[in-house]
DNA sequence: GTCTATAGAGTGATAGAC
DNA sequence: GTCTATCACTCTATAGAC
């Protein structure tokens, strides 16, 4: 991170490693998930010492959270790829990536134990997750904005604090879901999505508008 | 747990061993966070050996559970002191344990942590969630029926689905907050909640009746 | 059934030599 | 950049005393 940028190659081994490593620790993740991944596995799998590993990444947590970001950039593409290019926030954005979400209990579990780190702020997934979900908040908003210009979302919502109310909804439902799957969980996040927009409300509007020009 | 209930009195030093060892623990999850807690210190503390600590509890996540639910009961009544006693489901009930659980974020912490192992069904926390979930989600449920009731809710929403929606919200936006604490969190709670039983929906509704009535 | 002592494996993390 | 100790902590025996 720090050093990445100077004499441009010469310490281009540095990247190389962090990358093998990342790559390595998704892996292990997947299989067998975080609670089961040791350092020393990691660096085996790496082709690198367990101390060369963690000369890298001086701990744990650091390998975790580069095994979190590169499963994003993989779920990026994915998702990217399977939405028409130019329109990411198109009427599939609701659903969508809720459905794809659903076969990654490993990466979701990860994910809930790095939320569960990341108030502490000097673990390394604080600056993270921070990142993380000002992000999503922001993506978010622009789509709470867009369906107000639509008249499909209520224009006296807060645009930034529906969005965080959406993301939480989601992340809040996801982990009860992890718990215990006995409700439909793409389901309920579009329907928690519908009500914190008030889509249903705005439809009764426009219906009841219609009445009115027609009389 | 199994052999608590046989012979009355004989094997009682259990419970006080048991209840020793969960009082320690939360004290020190208090001062320090769980992610300092040890076995030996909570054992020392406790006035017994660490031996004899893992003898009443296998693991030391079982102690990390025992402590949650000691907090869990005197949250419980704090809260209910604090509450009307007849009326569990007041006015107040929205936004009260909201402010409450703003102090407390060593224990939402711990929380967390166990949000996080608790998809895992071997894991102790998992059914102790369960259960916590499910008390949360039937109560809410219950308060939304009640809204329901009064014309204060939408007449037509799954109360059990919105009731997880009510909670997945407050978690998730307690979630955020902890990482980035850069929003009211009790008002976007209480935003979420009228959002997610849609009450504004219903006060437009109802002013529009009486409207009519008068025309 | 309740409690303690001891020993050791497995893992994460640190300091210091090469 | 890499590797060799070395340490702290959890957890699993085992063996036995009250």
């Amino acid at each position: 991170m720090e050093q990445g940028g100077r004499t441009r190659g010469r310490y281009a081994k540095t990247a190389e490693r962090r990358a093998a490593v990342a790559r390595a620790a998704l892996d292990i993740v997947l299989e067998k998930g975080h609670g089961a991944l040791t350092t020393a596995e990691v660096a085996s799998r790496a082709g690198m010492g367990e101390t060369t590993l963690l000369y890298h990444f001086p701990s744990r947590d650091h390998v975790l959270v580069a095994a979190m970001e590169l499963s994003d950039e993989e779920f990026r593409s994915q998702a990217t790829a399977q939405l028409p290019a130019g329109a990411p926030l198109s009427e599939d954005w609701d659903l969508g990536p809720a459905r794809l979400a659903l076969g990654q209990d490993r990466t979701a579990r990860l994910l809930l134990a790095l939320e569960a780190e990341a108030p502490n702020p000097e673990h390394p997934a604080h600056e993270y997750l921070k990142r993380r979900n000002d992000g999503a908040v922001r993506a978010l908003a622009e789509l709470v904005r867009l369906r107000q210009r639509e008249g499909r979302a209520l224009p006296g919502l807060d645009p930034l604090g529906t969005a965080r109310q959406i993301l939480a909804a989601w992340t809040g439902l996801r982990a009860q879901w992890l718990i215990d799957p006995s409700f439909d969980f793409p389901q309920e996040v579009a329907q928690a999505y519908r009500a914190l927009t008030g889509e249903a409300a705005m439809e009764a509007k426009n219906k009841i508008q219609d009445l009115i020009t027609t009389v």
